[in-house]
DNA sequence: GTGGAGAACTAAAGCGCTATAGTCAACGGT
DNA sequence: ACCGTTGACTATAGCGCTTTAGTTCTCCAC
């Protein structure tokens, strides 16, 4: 039962004091290299693992890092993207024996209140903070309270904390590279909520392209739910002037997007070609399967994992790492226009 | 910074002992209500929280709960269902301020071994399984390590662990009972892995059904990855005599079915009529929307999270919950057959 | 007015591990 | 031969909280 090993029980059978253990367990000086091995022998024939809480209470870590996703439960659709970083940072995480606590909770001010509670209870080490906002009200308390983080998306204006990101005003670009080789002259963009970092990056973006290449494009922002996803692109195909190619900001969006393609009746690609700025199965299982920008998710959440624990170990640095930018993976949802 | 008051700063404060503080924090008889009134409004003032780390090591426990996902990091898409319910456990649990751990790991074996792991570690206080098998080698490790445990699916064919279930025969009866009275002859069954027990059930169910009514069924089995759904899609509609309708054991499968059908050119509902077990946003957004199973999931893990509290509290307790059997929600991929 | 039962606390041990200070012997340099 | 080092440990305190075993007091019954 329940009854394991103590530091204590290995250093009675061994023969020496329980702080050598701890010395030999920890590769810290103190004991000769013979007693040390004998040490980890015996500690592995007794399946000796240490208790995290009585480490964590010596002022050492929790060995748990947290993420907290703010959205309402109904809007859930972005799960898997996350469930990949998950992946991707655990698998990483596991080797330092230590684990990704993931909360689901309905805004911004909630995860606030999370944060709070779990630096009150030294619950976690180090948090990631996903979906950056402008102007972001979490980046002061992070700050405040003291806590190593890391950002998913955007670095912070003034270098605040590390971040992995990938420039967003590239990927858009190659988009609308893509499409205006197609001949696509009319392009509409159903967008996340404008507050979103990443959004106004990607709106703005398309903007200046549009400009550049006088093309007319148009940005409509979302809620990121599939409902609004549709709403938007019924409204933007009920046009006279109707666009010839829509990129979504979620592939929950996207698909979203051409199911109401076909409730209207308008043949994607021929008549509409539809490009999504994220990938996952979802993407492939429509009919037809979407183009959409692609990247390695799960090196993702492992470069994030890779990162923070660097943050924890010192947390006066400060690097970023720039992610490769998406490629575009091209599949039936375009073509030139009709 | 960092510097959180802890209990004996408070008794300081109040002039107490700390052990007085510790009694009526925790709402336990050896304090006045005076004093009690005084030490917690003293406690609120300095904004104290619990050092999980103290208690934990004092014998109490982690505040933690593990939920782990045994499945290949390509073959995801099950996470809509899983964030459900970890969103319905995590709303119940933070009133006990606990936290849901959540990780995905490749196989059972993996999963085994993080069992240990976190039973060594002290890390966990209870154990939700999901995904139950027939002989399921998780049952026996649980018990060995004497951890609370709920299941998630059937009840253990022993009752050895407290399960929240619903009855999946029901379930796929309802499904046929439907397509029957549609006039279906020929029925299709895209199944799961055969190892689960959830599988096992609708598939003998089904069966059952069959030969009652007179109708023809079969199901296939597949991995639950879009890919296989797919293919097994592809084979059963390339067959002379085709089936009239498909059921499909999760909605990520039946869009993938969906995407078959209209690649190959069959209409859905007017030749194939799609029925998925599972519901979620990817049967709303795909055209036709998919006739489908619905329940309350994130009800559902509220319900997971108040049975293993009570395992947790109670280890000798053996409750099993019945949920409602899932109700069927009829969309546009069902009709009588042409 | 004395014994005894509560009530209201305090004192202190202990959870498992880390970390610091201290002990002791062996060795080397002068 | 003596002091200073160094290496290999041991002893001990402490992390923040819980909990058990006292210690006082007060109050009441006989």
């Amino acid at each position: 039962m329940g009854n394991r090993p103590t530091i204590a029980d290995i250093a009675k059978r061994v023969g020496v004091s329980p702080g050598a253990v701890s010395f030999a367990l920890n590769g810290r000086p103190g004991v000769s290299e013979q007693t040390r091995a004998r040490i980890i022998e015996v500690a592995r024939e007794m399946n000796w693992r240490p208790h995290r809480a009585a480490r964590a209470l010596g002022g050492a870590q929790a060995g748990v890092v947290g993420l907290v996703l703010a959205r309402d439960p109904r809007t859930l659709g972005s799960e898997q993207f996350y469930t990949q970083i998950l992946y991707g940072m655990q698998d990483v995480l596991s080797a330092g024996s230590s684990a990704v606590q993931m909360q689901l909770v309905r805004d911004t001010a909630a995860e606030i209140d999370l944060y709070r509670h779990w630096a009150a209870e030294h619950r976690v080490d180090g948090l990631v903070l996903v979906d950056l906002q402008l102007d972001d009200p979490r980046l002061a308390v992070v700050r405040e309270l003291g806590l190593p983080a890391v950002t998913l998306g955007l670095p912070g204006e003034d270098g605040q904390l590390p971040s992995v990101w990938a420039d967003d005003a590239e990927a858009m670009t190659t988009i609308v590279d893509y499409l205006a080789a197609l001949d696509h002259r009319r392009i509409a963009h159903v967008a996340g909520p404008p507050v979103y970092q990443h959004t106004a990056r990607r709106t703005s973006a398309l903007r200046e392209q549009a400009v550049a290449r006088g093309l007319t494009a148009e940005s409509v922002p979302t809620d990121f739910s599939d409902a609004q996803g549709a709403a938007a692109t019924r409204t933007l195909l009920s046009r006279a002037e109707r666009p010839t190619a829509i990129i979504y900001d979620s592939d929950l969006m996207a698909a979203a997007g051409l199911g109401v393609a076909l409730e209207l009746g308008i043949e994607v690609p021929r008549r509409l070609s539809i490009v999504s700025f994220d990938d996952s199965v979802l993407t492939r299982i429509v009919h037809p399967a979407l183009t959409c920008l692609s990247r390695d998710t799960y090196a993702l959440g492992a470069q994030v994992a890779t990162s923070l624990l660097a943050a924890i170990a010192d947390p006066r640095s400060r690097t970023s790492i720039r992610t490769e930018t998406p490629r575009l993976v091209v599949r039936g949802s375009t073509t030139r226009p009709a």
